[in-house]
DNA sequence: TTACAGTATCTTGCATTACTAGGTAGTGTA
DNA sequence: TACACTACCTAGTAATGCAAGATACTGTAA
């Protein structure tokens, strides 16, 4: 998949699944990854970005099945944001389609 | 609009008003920036790259508004490349609205 | 004549973000 | 002991959109 294709948008989609339930970085990981390709590299960076502009908060919690896994919770801040990010990425795709898919004109 | 949202979907957009008939840069960005804002050192810069790369041909033609006017022409290898690029938007950009409009699942 | 708005092209340097390729560490199994 | 899987992290690189500037032609208004 063009990776320039998910430039922003997989802040979205991480914001998405955050606000459905909880996440650690890993899950994301691998629910993003079934729909399509993302590398670790790309979202641990994203998640303390996110933090770090008050869109999440974290926490510990223990694993039985490897390290203790690091939780994302969205704040009131961070739901605001991905409301309006969603309804752009809405208004962006559809202009887009408009565009790509628009039928040839007599002009 | 979001800016991020915008790389590689413009590399697709100009592909597709340029398949509907011949166009030049100035044209390009007016006709898109009707949906969403484009910058002139956005679009300039890509159609070169194209160019440079066999998706377009380009000729020059007088223009009493102005000075000439640079046509791109899509190339097979660009008509090839502007399919597929669409095929591949197409599935992402359903994916990405899967995760964002999925309904909350008992899990 | 001069100035400006509109049309039309181009370039340089910057900001942002995804990926590659590595590292560390815990758990369970062969 | 070795490996696979889970889970976290980082440094450096590549790609691309934008701001801000330059150049130049046409037509109009002061």
């Amino acid at each position: 998949m063009n990776a320039q294709f998910k430039k922003g948008v997989l802040e979205l989609c991480v914001l998405a699944l955050v606000d459905k339930k909880d996440c650690y970085g890993y899950e994301l990981v691998q629910r993003i990854s079934e729909k399509f390709e993302v590398a670790e590299g790309t979202v641990y960076p994203l998640l303390r970005r996110l933090t770090k502009e008050d869109y999440f908060t974290t926490y510990l919690k223990e694993s039985n099945e490897g390290p203790p896994r690091k939780y994302y919770k969205l704040t009131y801040k961070g739901r605001t944001f991905f409301e309006e990010l969603r309804s752009q990425w809405k208004e962006f795709s559809e202009s887009v389609d408009q565009i790509i898919w628009e039928e040839n004109k007599n002009e």
